[in-house]
DNA sequence: ACAGTTAATCGTAATTATACGATTAAACGT
DNA sequence: ACGTTTAATCGTATAATTACGATTAACTGT
């Protein structure tokens, strides 16, 4: 007898664990975000420069401005940058919280 | 001038930072592998249940037989997993020293 | 008001991921 | 040897991701 289900939505963790559905979100979304190379690289310019404008990273990658602004937009959805608009540029910084949380669910997994 | 390349191989990290390129593979493809609900569902099952059969996990998740190997392959592939072959079934566990190696390294990132 | 700058969004093509059922392969029990 | 059990792989449909150029929107400076 095979399951129906198409999709991952109606899991009910059967399992007693210490993640609640907002961890597993921030597991999923934050992961996700993080497993892709540009955005490796996004966030690694990111936290040696501290803030910076899009401009800058469009300079530093071998990508086009409008890949590059869909990748910020990722890694914003996912919550791990920040984007505080300046005038006509966008600045961005980590989200050293969400990193946080991150980091400490992770060691929660091991 | 826009760029021409159409994939990110060619990234050479200008800017100094602490991550080797094994570093740079293990974050992208461990976060890669921790990036869906469905393997994080199997990771939890996993880390409950210290070591369990693909049986086991098919009769705990909404999906296909199929679909679940091929989950644990990804897992696997990424090295989040260990699967040892036990008769006709295969056990699988999770690769603590991988773990903790990610977690290091995302540690390493704040 | 208007040209320039900066970044987001749109439209789209190509690739990759996710799911399924069906089939195959390997080891076990009888 | 033969059927059973278990999990991997194959073939395939659909959805999501990734990339691009073009366009749009918003703020600046003159």
């Amino acid at each position: 007898m095979t399951k129906k289900l198409n999709s991952i939505e109606s899991f009910i963790p059967c399992c007693i664990d210490e993640f609640t559905e907002e961890d597993r979100d921030i597991l999923v979304s934050v992961s996700k975000a993080l497993g892709n190379e540009a955005r490796i690289e996004i966030y690694n310019f990111l936290k040696m420069s501290g803030v910076c404008m899009t401009g800058q990273l469009v300079d530093h990658l071998p990508l086009a401005q409008s890949t590059i602004s869909q990748h910020l937009s990722v890694l914003k959805k996912a919550g791990v940058i920040i984007g505080n608009i300046e005038g006509t540029a966008t600045n961005y910084c980590i989200n050293q919280e969400r990193m946080k949380r991150y980091h400490q669910l992770i060691g929660q997994m091991i």
